[in-house]
DNA sequence: CCGCATCCTCATGGATACTG
DNA sequence: CAGTATCCATGAGGATGCGG
């Protein structure tokens, strides 16, 4: 663990928790779902395995992380606990922010879709509600994510095999920048490729009221 | 500036601009007010003096803080920009995460009332709408902080000498403790000195529902 | 004084190799 | 697969210097 700000705050002590180097992005992996050390290392791409390890040790102490054994034998897998999952708030706070950050579109940096499963539902939690329930897919990088709009949230995963309502295929950047509502579908025509109910697209990705 | 996650990952390129240690504690010093860099220094016991410069420097190279000149002269002072300002999510939302590490109480680290004026508005803000409009003073560690509740919110600062409906006298942890909602005014007797409307007091500090 | 810049030491991070 | 061990580069922390 790394060394204490000695401040009595509570920034300064969650960033004595969760500050250090990678602990946020080992959260934002497992806001998406329990995982092994594989999982991690993959899908954690640049951290140095001596390091995941040391920070796994470090959010478990702190009671961030949980070890649990698989359902199948021996396996551990690690989970946020019921407190570690509360920092989905300010993570999505974050991703919020950072938006002007990510419209200028990847650069040399590495991509994973599965992140897209934390960061959709940040920007698109703040939307008005959905008109009408509807499964939507995200076709981004070769994988294909789907959104579930219903009444009561949307909810952002791995497609299931479910049907769809629709297809969405762009680029990363194009999808982040719609779903902050710095882009709108008819600035994208060429750029947004739909295939199916393109009523239920906008439904979800509603474009920003004229003004 | 650190290295960058090379992740295209809203969170990570967040983190590549505010992730650096004492980064965030600076924009919790600047969320308060525009200020120094002397002032700085002593808002942030524990910064090194080379580093709180370097960190200015990144920061405004980012976008998120800028230098402004003071205007009584020559003198130079800090502020966030608008972006920068949008951090206050985020900030508060790692505030609320940190309250089971703030009712410990304050051990050996360092405190400044001032602190408060971040941490109130962050843990008071989801409360139910206050009933009528009050002002509070917060007596805590020899400073008085006055508390606006308003139906439209609540707003903390320094005490500018306006008339006071009530003031509460308690140490911070209990007061972070009553703000977050675990602890309760009936609970505290003892603890909690009120001088004025108590029902002023309650309207803002509002106990947790009877289960 | 204020607003930094320099210098030095040591803790932390990063890359790679290695082991149960 | 799930981590340790090792080595080196980098960054933090503290003291001090220095021009305005």
């Amino acid at each position: 663990m790394s060394r204490s700000y000695g401040q009595y705050c509570g920034l300064a002590r969650a960033l004595d928790v969760v500050g250090d180097r990678w602990n946020l992005l080992i959260v934002r992996q497992l806001l998406m779902a329990p995982a092994r050390y594989r999982e991690l290392l993959d899908g954690l791409p640049g951290v140095a395995t001596n390091l995941l390890a040391d920070r796994l040790r470090d959010l478990e102490t702190a009671g961030v992380v949980e070890r649990r054994l698989a359902e199948e034998g021996n396996a551990i897998v690690y989970a946020l606990t019921p407190w570690g999952a509360g920092l989905r708030e300010p993570v999505e706070g974050l991703i919020r922010w950072s938006t002007p950050l990510m419209v200028r579109g990847p650069g040399g940096d590495r991509f994973r879709a599965e992140w897209l499963v934390v960061a959709l539902p940040a920007l698109l939690g703040d939307k008005p509600a959905v008109r009408r329930p509807s499964t939507l897919g995200i076709a981004v990088d070769g994988h294909l994510l789907q959104v579930a709009a219903t009444r009561s949230g949307i909810a952002v995963s791995p497609h299931d095999g479910r049907d769809l309502d629709a297809v969405v295929r762009a680029d990363a950047s194009i999808v982040l920048g719609l779903a902050a509502g710095v882009l709108d579908l008819d600035d994208t025509r060429g750029l947004v490729d739909i295939d199916g109910d393109e009523a239920a697209v906008r439904a979800v990705f509603n474009p920003p009221a004229p003004s």
